[in-house]
DNA sequence: CTCATTTAGATGCACCTGCATCTAAATTGC
DNA sequence: GCAATTTAGATGCAGGTGCATCTAAATGAG
């Protein structure tokens, strides 16, 4: 088998191990906050841009590329913290609408100073825009 | 909370999806190769590399990064899959020493090139030297 | 030597994920 | 209109992960 450049396979281990550690301390810094993991942050956020009027399951599994039963899942987890509502759809009768609550709005808030924290200590600290810019744009290669 | 340029949270993103969507795709091909997970390959090259001697656990873990109860149960299904060989250690009661078996070299030689050819499609494909070594230099100021 | 502390590794429990499959409603083809 | 197919969403099961804790051996202080 040809293998890949030795450079090439550093991009692919500096890839993963960077974003191994970033998301752990991203993880890290919201447990230790009591607050939920990442995921719920996404799921949140995506439903409240989705305004009063929700989002279906399949829409929310399409924007966040989610499993189907993974995004099932979540919402039960969601509602179950009373984070999103879930009411039957009119249209569908398979369907739902998912809505966030105002608590789910709260911890949503309440995760991003967090969030942001941990993004501006491990992200904006070590690159200039320039860097930054310029990864995105390499990354986005891929 | 102030809030990251958003610079850094698209280079934050996109450092995230890229790197998920690539360990996907290697999941995938080995999964779809009949072949043992990405994790095992790292252990069963690092666990090759030790040489006949073989290993403690706890130096394992701490070349992977892993934790203490992920390594003692990576081991568990790698000796259950006979890849490799527990021993007593000699030097310390507590201890044991892992080795590689045939069966997990001939493993790991045949998980490489399924691996190989996905970093080499996703990625070399896609980025000159030049820009690997970029990215590279980028990702290290993490 | 003896007791307290540290270190190596295993494991019970709760939770999460992937896979396959199921139910029910919507859509399509005839 | 009706049977076949597709789509929305849920779920049983097997296995993986984090956390806390446990056992046993090694180390260290007196």
């Amino acid at each position: 088998m040809n293998t890949p450049d030795p450079v090439i396979q550093a991009a692919w281990v500096t890839i993963v191990s960077k974003s191994r550690t970033l998301l752990e301390a991203v993880e890290a810094a919201l447990k230790n906050a009591g607050l939920p993991p990442l995921a719920w942050y996404d799921a949140l956020l995506e439903i409240e841009k989705a305004g009063p009027d929700g989002l279906r399951p399949f829409e929310l599994k399409e924007r966040l590329l989610l499993p189907q039963y993974g995004t099932s899942r979540l919402l039960d987890r969601m509602a179950k913290a009373e984070l999103i509502e879930r009411r039957d759809c009119d249209d569908d009768g398979r369907g739902q609408i998912v809505c966030i609550s105002d608590k789910g709005q709260a911890v949503r808030q309440a995760m991003w100073p967090v969030y942001a924290r941990v993004l501006s200590e491990k992200i904006e600290d070590k690159l200039s825009p320039e860097d930054a810019a310029q990864l995105v744009k390499l990354l986005s290669k891929l």
